[in-house]
DNA sequence: CGATGGTATGACAGAATTGTGACAGTAGTA
DNA sequence: TACTACTGTCACAATTCTGTCATACCATCG
C-alpha cells in the first residue's frame, strides 16, 4: 500500500516540507534536486509517482516531464507538477507536457496529500478483486468477505490477506520468510515466528467449519494450503 | 457516463467545431449563442458541464459565470472558460469568477477533450433520479426522501448522498478515500476521518428503525452497505 | 529412552483503528 | 440581524489487532 514518491525540487525548504508531509502520510519520499539527479534515482528504481517542480535549475520541470513521457519505462508513472500561483500559463504547459495533475504554491499539506492520493488511486492497478474459490471457501476481496458453504467467516486484516494468498497459491509450500514477503510486504521487520501465530489464528477461525486440514504444516519448510 | 455539455459560444464556426469534437467523444452538446439563451437551456435541464466563451455579445462570459455561481441550482456545475490567447488577464478573471478550468483559443481538440474529461472526472457524481430500494429502505432522489417501511427518514444532504451511494453499491467495501471521491467528489480536500463522522450520523439516523446492521465497518478497509 | 530442534498455544502489552461527543465556521432563511 | 441546519475537524474513549514471549507439545534421531 505504501508508494515511493520521487520529489524533484531544488529548493531545500520546500523539499523538506514535501518530504515531511509525504512521510507523514505513510508514503516513502525519494529526494532529487534536479533533472539529472532525478534520472539517477529513476534508473535505480522506478517510483510510483513523481512530484515535480516546474522551476528547476538547468532544464525545466516541463522538459523533464516530456523526457519522462518519452521513455518507455517511465511513460506511465503519474506526475504531479508544482507551479507558482502567479504564472497561470504554467498550468497549461504542465498539463500539455503530460502531467496528471498540478498544484500551485503555496499549497496546503492537505491539498497536496489529497491530490497524491487521488492520482495514485486513479493509476493504481486494480487489485485482484476477483473472487477466489478453493477448498470449499469463497473469498471476495472486493466485498472483503469469506464464505464457507453459506456461512460468513470473519477475519482480521492480516489473516484475510494470508488466506487470500494461500487460496491464490494452493498446494505449494511457502517458508515463513516467503510468507512474510508476500503477505506482510518485503520491507517489514517482524519475527518469523509471527507467521506461526497468524497461521494459528487462521486455523482457529476455520476450525468451526471443519476446514482445519486446509492449512498444513510442512516440518522444516513452512506451510501449505491444500484443497484436496 | 455520457454527459450533457452546454456550449455557450456566439461564433458559429467555433460553435460547430466545439460541438463536433464533443459529440465525437460520446458526450452530448447543447448549443447556446448568448447568456439569455444559455439560461433558457439551463432552466430546461441542468447540464453536467458548461463550456463558456469569455467573449459574448451583451453580457460577458465572466458575468454569466458569476450568475451561474450565485444560483443555487447551478452552483456546482463545472465551467470551462474559452479565452483568447492574447489577453492573459482574462484567464485570471475567468478563474476568479468561478471557472474550474480555462482553455485558450486556438485550442487543440485533444487538449479540449482532456480538460473536459478531467473536469467531469473531478465533479461529484450526481445521482440519477431513479428510486432505489435496498435493505428495507426506499430512497427517492427526485423527492429527496427516504422511506423506511412507511416512516420517512430525514437526512442532511451529505448523509443522503452517502446513503444513496451505498444503496446503489451494496455489499462491496469502500475505503474512506473512495467514498470521498464518490460522494464528495475527488476535487474536495477533506480529512478521511470526516467519512467516519458522516457514517456515524447516518447510522444514528437509521438506528430508530433497527436498521443499524446495514452499514458495517470493515476494519482496515472501510465500510460496506449490506442488505442481507 | 532422552535429547534436540522445530511447532503449537495462550497470554499480554502496546499499536493501530474506529466510535463518539463537542465545537466553531459557514450558509441559508426568516 | 438572529436563528437554524449542516459541515468538517478535533480530542478523547473504546475497541480490535499485532507482534512477541514463555511454555507446552511433538517428531525425529542417536
Amino acid at each position: 500500500m505504501t508508494a515511493n514518491i520521487l520529489v524533484v525540487e531544488d529548493e531545500p525548504a520546500i523539499q523538506e516540507l514535501l518530504t515531511f508531509n509525504i512521510t507523514q502520510c505513510g508514503y516513502r519520499a525519494i529526494e532529487a534536486y534536479d533533472a539529472d539527479n532525478a534520472w539517477t534515482h529513476i534508473n535505480h528504481a522506478l517510483p510510483d509517482l513523481i512530484l515535480l517542480d516546474w522551476m528547476l535549475p538547468g532544464s525545466s520541470g516541463v522538459e523533464l516531464a516530456r523526457r519522462l513521457r518519452a521513455d518507455q519505462r517511465t511513460r506511465n508513472i503519474p506526475i504531479i507538477m508544482l507551479t507558482a500561483r502567479t504564472d497561470e500559463r504554467d498550468k497549461i504547459m504542465g498539463l500539455e507536457s503530460g502531467a496528471d495533475d498540478y498544484i500551485t504554491k503555496p499549497f496546503s499539506p492537505r491539498e497536496l496529500m489529497a491530490r497524491i492520493r487521488a492520482v495514485l488511486r486513479r493509476r493504481a492497478p486494480q487489485m485482484s478483486d476477483e473472487t477466489v474459490a478453493a477448498g470449499g471457501l469463497e473469498l471476495s476481496p472486493a466485498m472483503h468477505r469469506i464464505n464457507a458453504n453459506g456461512t460468513i467467516i470473519d477475519l482480521g486484516p492480516t489473516e484475510f490477506r494470508l488466506l487470500h494468498f494461500f487460496m491464490t497459491h494452493p498446494e505449494r509450500v511457502y517458508s515463513r520468510s516467503q510468507l512474510l514477503d508476500q503477505v506482510w510486504g518485503d520491507h517489514v521487520f517482524v519475527e518469523e515466528r509471527t507467521v506461526d501465530v497468524h497461521i494459528r489464528r487462521l486455523r482457529q477461525a476455520l476450525e468451526p467449519f471443519s476446514l482445519d486440514g486446509l492449512i498444513q504444516t510442512v516440518r522444516g519448510s513452512g506451510y501449505r494450503f491444500s484443497c484436496t
